[in-house]
DNA sequence: TGTATATATTTGCCTTGACAAACAAATATC
DNA sequence: GATATTTGTTTGTCAAGGCAAATATATACA
């Protein structure tokens, strides 16, 4: 039933390790994927660009929360992308405390390839699962997340 | 269908910072039931100890790859332990490079009352998942490790 | 209006984990 | 048996994230 040793973990995972241990691999798989294709990001670098192409400008706040970040991390995730040209910080016109973050063309082109890698990964990964186990995985872990929010 | 802003992720989020998001409320929401028992020991202390109470007596190597931690990290997650008195690095009989971690009776106890707390904040967060589909969560994320870990 | 409070972002400080190098001891190869 | 390779642990260094304080601006309220 479990002929090799490495990948048998024994009693069935915490669910907190188990979760922990699938990111990262992910991660890696991601960052592999990434540097085959010569994009030299990091995990989260390419979610923040991911975001901002889908769901278009925002505040550093508001994507730092979406990413479950803190704020004085998305600040310097951002100095980086900007500093890499990826985007740009434009000044809110509503509110002079706050940031609109703009992709660049640059970072839009750079946000298409990395949605490309991102897919592969994630598809290699869920190779295992089929269309309606991967809509509950999702689904269950959204209701965890959900449950674990509501104030108690 | 989505009335509080807040907890709306409105675009499915990526697998990667769901596992993410889950992962950290899941630690946020377990240390502060560990605070309120009065136990001092972070998420990654508490794994530790659970994993040597249920699987007892292993190397360090051993039990930093089970957790998915790097070798540097368990020696130093160790040092912690060892200082609180919750565990003691034994001299392998068999292998003079290897370690035996053992808990001690002050840390078998502590583990027993982190088992409690663990168990309860794992239950509240499955909360809205019923016995069965807790099983294929648990079930599909061991399926997609066990792809992410298989040689491409 | 003026004052208190809340919000957006940045910065400093600290802890943690990854990676690589160092070491010691075990195992393999000749 | 001697040398090379592998394995178990530790240590140094670095980058990243969390938290708290600082700052600027917006909002509420008296």
């Amino acid at each position: 039933m479990c002929p090799t040793e490495a990948n048998c973990s024994q009693p069935p995972e915490s669910l907190g390790i188990l979760l922990s241990l699938v990111k990262s691999e992910l991660v890696r798989a991601l960052e592999q994927e990434l540097a085959i294709s010569g994009v030299g990001l990091r995990f989260n670098q390419v979610q923040a660009l991911k975001r901002l192409q889908v769901q278009g400008p925002q505040g550093a706040g508001e994507l730092a929360r979406s990413m479950g970040y803190d704020n004085g991390a998305m600040t310097r995730l951002l100095d980086q992308l900007e500093e890499k040209g990826y985007l740009k910080r434009k000044p809110d016109p509503q509110d002079r405390r706050a940031l609109r973050i703009e992709l660049t063309p640059r970072g839009k082109s750079q946000a298409r390839q990395i949605a490309g890698c991102s897919e592969r990964v994630l598809d290699a990964a869920q190779r295992a699962l089929n269309a309606s186990e991967r809509e509950h995985l999702i689904d269950y872990l959204q209701r965890v997340l959900v449950t674990l929010r509501e104030p108690n």
